[in-house]
DNA sequence: AAGTCGAACGTTATATTGTTACACTGCACG
DNA sequence: CGTGCAGTGTAACAATATAACGTTCGACTT
């Protein structure tokens, strides 16, 4: 069982063997849903496939569209928006919040509080989690008195690649 | 001019005088306004009006519903969402976007990079500028061979009313 | 084997959020 | 006066998401 984090570095690197990272993200979606007792069902297995067909954040409803023709029927909305909210749960999934759009966790299996990096000139997102971030907005926030639960935290901005252009 | 920022203090008192936010943030947004040359219609003026009428966030159509009938005729979208656009270049409201909804701007006047405090008890909003903040997110972003433009932070939880009751 | 239950999925309709395109008005400026 | 342009009105539509309810199917009980 691989379930390195090698993922994470790759998000922005220009070219690199691309069908790699989605084997590696089912794979290890199957091990943990495998080991957690919930169904990585054919219709959800398709959905996180597509979703990491990119490393761009994807629309549900270009999910859909890929979805036309290869099940029985065509994918209507509920069937995606089900599939998401399951992967989601499980953090195998994550919206993006400023885009309206999903991507996969190149590091699931730990529930982390990330930090999305949005790259406006190519469309990737790539994803940190930062200790000092997270102290940072910590304490801030409990100077405010205010005690935090979750928190969405999306940057864009150029990738390396993009700025070597 | 008052001008102060203690309007960033009040999204979370339990009890104080809104009138008075409502008074100085309309009294702020033609200050800058007029300094800027830009025009605070009457259309523009009473949506911000309204994003004022409490410390919550407010979704655009709830902004329509509260205009039908006092406009020559109801407030059609496209109204609205000018009027939302002009105000959030002019720094005067932010888009919350975990929340699809719009907020009026304790401290305009000055840009910034602001973090949303979103609590899920009251449902208020309220803003903080946090220097170490700032600096961990573009520390850790750099790290990452990332330039960052723009920043989306919003923390969901629980403020210090909610806490204390 | 038959019954029961619940998770997953299908289906239809609808709700919510936001945009495009084009016409009209009124004022600034020559 | 025209002329242009910012602001607004209006109609249609696009994009995103959810509600409500029925069906299927396998696990478990009896
Ligand atoms: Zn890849
Ligand atoms: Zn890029
Ligand atoms: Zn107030
Ligand atoms: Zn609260």
């Amino acid at each position: 069982m691989p379930m390195d984090s090698r993922l994470e570095e790759l998000a922005f690197e220009a070219a690199h063997d691309h069908s790699a990272c989605v084997r590696e993200a089912l794979s290890a979606a199957a091990a943990i849903c495998e080991e957690r007792g919930v169904r990585l069902t054919p219709v959800r297995r398709r959905v996180l496939e597509l979703v990491w067909s990119s490393h761009q954040a994807v629309k549900a409803y270009d999910l859909m569209a890929q979805m036309q023709g290869e099940m029985a029927q065509a994918a209507k909305p509920p069937t995606v928006y089900r599939a998401l909210d399951f992967l989601m749960e499980q953090g195998l999934v994550h919206r993006v919040d400023s885009l309206n759009a999903y991507v996969g966790c190149p590091t699931p299996g730990r529930t982390h509080r990330e930090q999305l990096l949005i790259c406006t000139e190519c469309g990737a997102v790539g994803e940190m989690e930062d200790p000092a971030v997270a102290h940072a907005l910590g304490e801030a926030a409990s100077r405010a008195g205010f005690s935090v639960q979750r928190q969405t935290v999306e940057l864009q901005g150029i990738c390396g690649a993009c700025q070597s252009v």
